[in-house]
DNA sequence: TCTGGGGTCCTAGGACCC
DNA sequence: TCTGGGGTCCTAGGACCC
């Protein structure tokens, strides 16, 4: 956000979940103010304002943009290149010249911030587990040029003792109240636990956090794979109590998620379908159930996902419950067998693919939901809250940044 | 009184991540 | 009034097989 609007650099900010609800990316002053990673928005909303913090809505157009952008950058810095979310990825550095690896770090740092404007850290380590404990010390310390070598540290286990178990990567709540229950209260120490007993007590993941602390790889760098399970779902802007604008919602959901699922080439042999109310409301009565439908047969063809979802809902749906989310899962996932042999013998049809595709194509020329389903509706009544969007700079020729001269 | 051994597959739930 | 969305992996237990 700040890319783009640069009066904002050094003015506290933060960005919102889906429907306006938490707060989910902070910048420094946030996280210094005291609010926590998903707080919900209202509560803090004062405090807020006082501060004068600027507050937005998430633009995940604009953000996946930028994303793509810096992760093609850094991709020209190593053949080995793991993207693992929309803000952060692996490189592989084995080979690469120890004495001057700092500087090529400091190099890929400035080069992604000179040409994207995103400034990034870099954490180095010898296992993946441990370059993020570098990289959350390049956080936490502030270092100046945003690259901290776990390597080249006189002492990797000064660093390790000086971060709290819950913050390694991997070690989550339950984990680091069990933990520290038990007396491990930092990185180093549950390096220094012992990772057989450690498996039994709790699973073969911890084993491997603990090899990782001490410098054995367990986690590679891996190349993406298709989704398994594909999800579509959102909580509505205002409650809905009709059974009617919960299947418009379901159907845009299905839409959504098939979408996806053609995108990487799958079918889906089943999906699943749930509603709930607001799970803080205690006023209310309370209501959550999903149900799962088996596909006649394998398919991506969005009409054929619709129909089941509709049976899904007749199924779900009760009078008397004020809605607060629905969503689909498609689950099930192989590879779409497009060889002209198999056509015939699939749900899908070359009639559908046809048509999935012309539909494909229409909306990403024209535009998302150029063309769509009439049983989506025109949901206004139940779309969600996005009060404080700033436009998408980078993808809709209408949104540009215009420069003015004088 | 006394009731085997070894295997697979599936699912739900729990833990974690960003 | 107002509390996100989308994923992964692992384990235990049940159903079933011979």
């Amino acid at each position: 956000e700040r890319v783009f609007n640069p009066r904002w650099k050094h003015i506290p900010m933060g960005v919102l979940s889906n429907n306006d609800g938490c707060i989910i990316a902070r910048s420094n002053e946030l996280k210094e103010a005291g609010i926590k990673m998903g707080a919900p928005y209202f509560k803090h909303r004062k405090q807020l304002d006082q501060m004068g913090a600027v507050i937005l809505s998430s633009n995940y157009t604009l953000y996946g943009d930028l994303s793509s952008r810096v992760m093609n950058i850094l991709s020209q810095f190593t053949p080995n290149f793991e993207i693992y979310s929309i803000d952060e990825a692996w490189l592989d550095l084995t080979g690469f010249n120890t004495e001057t690896l700092h500087e090529y770090a400091q190099k890929i740092v400035s080069k992604t911030h000179q040409y994207t404007g995103i400034p990034v850290s870099m954490g180095i380590g010898s296992t993946k587990t441990l370059a993020k404990i570098a990289n959350h010390i390049c956080k936490k310390q502030k270092i100046p040029s945003a690259v901290f070598n776990l390597n080249t540290t006189n002492s990797i286990d000064d660093i390790l003792e000086s971060v709290e178990v819950g913050d390694v990567w991997g070690i989550g709540q339950k984990w680091s109240r069990k933990l520290k229950y038990q007396g491990i209260l930092s990185a180093l120490d549950l390096k220094r636990a012992n990772p057989i007993e450690f498996k039994s007590r709790y699973s073969i993941v911890m084993q491997r956090i603990i090899y990782e602390l001490n410098g054995i790889q367990c986690l590679t760098i891996e190349d993406p794979e298709p989704k398994k399970q594909i999800i579509s779902s959102r909580s509505f802007g205002q409650k809905v109590t009709e059974k009617r604008a919960l299947f418009e919602a379901i159907s845009l959901h299905s839409t959504q998620a098939s979408e996806k699922l053609r995108a990487q080439n799958s079918v889906c042999g089943c999906i699943s379908v749930f509603i709930q109310t607001s799970r803080f409301n205690t006023n209310e009565p309370y209501y959550s159930n999903s149900i799962t439908i088996k596909l006649a047969s394998p398919t991506c063809d969005t009409r054929y996902i619709i129909d089941a979802s509709r049976k899904g809902i007749d199924r779900l749906f009760k009078h008397g419950y004020k809605y607060a989310k629905a969503g689909v899962m498609l689950m099930d996932i192989r590879p779409n067998n497009t060889l002209p042999m198999n056509l015939f013998l699939e749900n899908d049809t070359k009639e559908s693919i046809e048509l999935m595709n012309t539909i494909d194509q229409i909306n990403t020329v024209h535009g998302k939901h150029t063309i769509r389903f009439a049983s989506e509706g025109t949901g206004t009544n139940w779309t969600m809250k996005q009060d404080r969007k700033t436009p998408c700079f980078t993808t809709n020729w209408n949104e540009l940044p215009i420069a003015l001269a004088n």
